[in-house]
DNA sequence: TTAGGGTTAG
């Protein structure tokens, strides 16, 4: 029988790494076999890891073929489902996770290592909520209180904060008495991402009470919500930060670094930020033609666009919303029309109902509001309120009542309770004098009970 | 004894 030391530097296992198809996988499976690796749980974790990339089916029907499987075994298959199929598969790893937790084998029981991938996969899809609020019961039972496992904690402050339950998310962190720098940045993460007011200040708040040193991801988490507060000078001293500490300008940072200078209107600190990173992805021209599109550099934009392509990276949907609107703020509507066609018969990306109120604008800004109807006509799916409020803008623009109301009518049927919709049609009717209309407007908005609130100036 | 948690743009 091959020792155990063997079984770790066996040739079958370098071959796992190179399979590539199903057929391989058997033949690698069929070795582990006949060479008595499978009696080993190292190769049979590499084997099931590899599956599950492959072909899941395999991989649940070797599990199968083990007498006795340990729960290292289902922990390495529950964590790879989870990894490697986007939580798509996440009835699986509760299946196996079901198998593991109603065992009555003394050998066979959840560990700390069976939870963080399925607190993971419960907090990505909504479906998947009180299953992961079940498992933290299953934590209490199955796992000794005294031996707080730190990725357990971490995981389970990740799944509230992933639920949008962000109380629990921090009450849960305040219990941990020595949270390490990922549990901090899952917090911090947590309230940069959130929707919830005041989250961005705690980022900060939170931020100067780390107890531990803060690296990259923190910073990201810290310049996300500067760029939503406007806080210029919180991001700058995170950049600085970033410099004194030697910690490395990487995609994430790069990133998150210039979309909050082009948010503070600093495009040349962004574009110098652009140009210091040593590699550089789509998201990152992502954020840079966002830049330039919102500043009005409509050329440079789409020069920058050409680059990506040309470095050979590959345009993802949103690198189409940013050209195209590109195009749009700066009135390039052949360019704008060629990159939306290249969309769908170049890179093969389905343009979705953003894209087409990228091109509705695209045209509707520029006064061709036929052409811009036509296209709402044609789309394959419902226009939303953002593309009806950018008609309404175009037909505001252009002084055209009649698709002004048209868009209007849709709007209501959409967000009656949006008083910047009646607003722009009162304007389009102030714009050719007919004040009997903009009353009526008006008195369309009290019959739908929408208020318009006064505006408030800062200005003491 | 080999495994497990955190990050970007729209």
């Amino acid at each position: 029988m091959t020792s155990p030391s063997t079984s770790k530097n066996h040739r079958c296992l370098n071959l796992i790494s190179k399979c590539i198809s199903l057929q391989n996988l058997k033949q690698i499976h069929c070795q582990i076999i006949t060479t008595g690796l499978s009696h080993h749980t190292y190769p049979l974790s590499k084997l099931l890891h590899l599956s599950s990339t492959v072909c899941l089916t395999y991989a649940l029907s070797i599990l199968r073929q083990i007498q006795n499987p340990s729960v290292f075994l289902y922990n390495t298959l529950i964590s790879s489902i989870v990894s490697n199929h986007n939580s798509t598969k996440t009835h699986l790893a509760f299946a196996l996770y079901n198998q593991v937790s109603s065992s009555r084998s003394n050998l066979v029981r959840p560990n700390e290592f069976t939870y963080p991938s399925l607190f993971k996969a419960s907090g990505f899809d909504p479906i998947w909520h009180r299953h992961g609020r079940a498992l933290h019961a299953h934590v209490l039972k199955f796992l000794e209180p005294v031996n707080h496992d730190r990725f357990v904690e971490a995981a389970l402050v990740g799944f509230y904060a992933n639920c949008g339950r962000l109380r629990e998310a921090r009450s849960l962190f305040e219990r941990i008495r020595e949270p390490d720098l990922a549990t901090w940045n899952t917090l911090l993460a947590a309230y940069a991402n959130s929707e919830e007011s005041e989250s961005d200040d705690e980022v900060l708040r939170l931020f100067v009470r780390m107890q531990v040193r803060p690296n990259e991801v923190s910073l990201v988490a810290l310049i996300k919500s500067c760029a939503s507060l406007g806080e210029f000078w919180g991001g700058l001293w995170a950049h600085v930060y970033l410099l004194k500490n030697n910690l490395t300008l990487n995609q994430f940072v790069g990133t998150s670094l210039i979309d909050l200078y082009s948010k503070c209107g600093c495009l040349n600190l962004a574009r110098q930020v652009f140009d210091e990173m040593r590699e550089r992805d789509t998201s990152c021209y992502n954020a840079m033609i966002r830049g330039l599109a919102v500043h009005g550099f409509g050329e440079e934009a789409i020069e920058l666009y050409k680059s990506l392509i040309s470095k050979g990276l590959i345009p993802d949907e949103a690198t189409f919303v940013v050209t195209i609107s590109a195009c749009s703020h700066s009135g390039l509507v052949d360019e704008g029309l060629h990159i939306f066609h290249s969309m769908k018969e170049v890179y093969g990306i389905e343009p979705k109902v953003e894209h087409y109120g990228c091109l509705v604008d695209l045209l509707g800004r520029s006064g061709r509001l036929e052409e811009a109807e036509q296209c709402i006509k044609k789309m394959p799916m419902k226009p939303n309120a953002t593309l009806w409020r950018s008609f309404l803008g175009s037909a505001q623009i252009h002084g055209d009542l009649e698709r002004g109301e048209t868009a209007l009518k849709h709007l209501l049927g959409l967000e009656l309770e949006n008083s910047g919709n009646f607003v722009l049609l009162s304007n389009i009717y102030a714009g050719v004098d007919r004040w009997t209309d903009v009353e009526k407007t008006r008195e369309l908005m009290k019959d739908h009970r929408v208020n318009k609130s006064p505006g408030i100036s800062t200005i003491n």
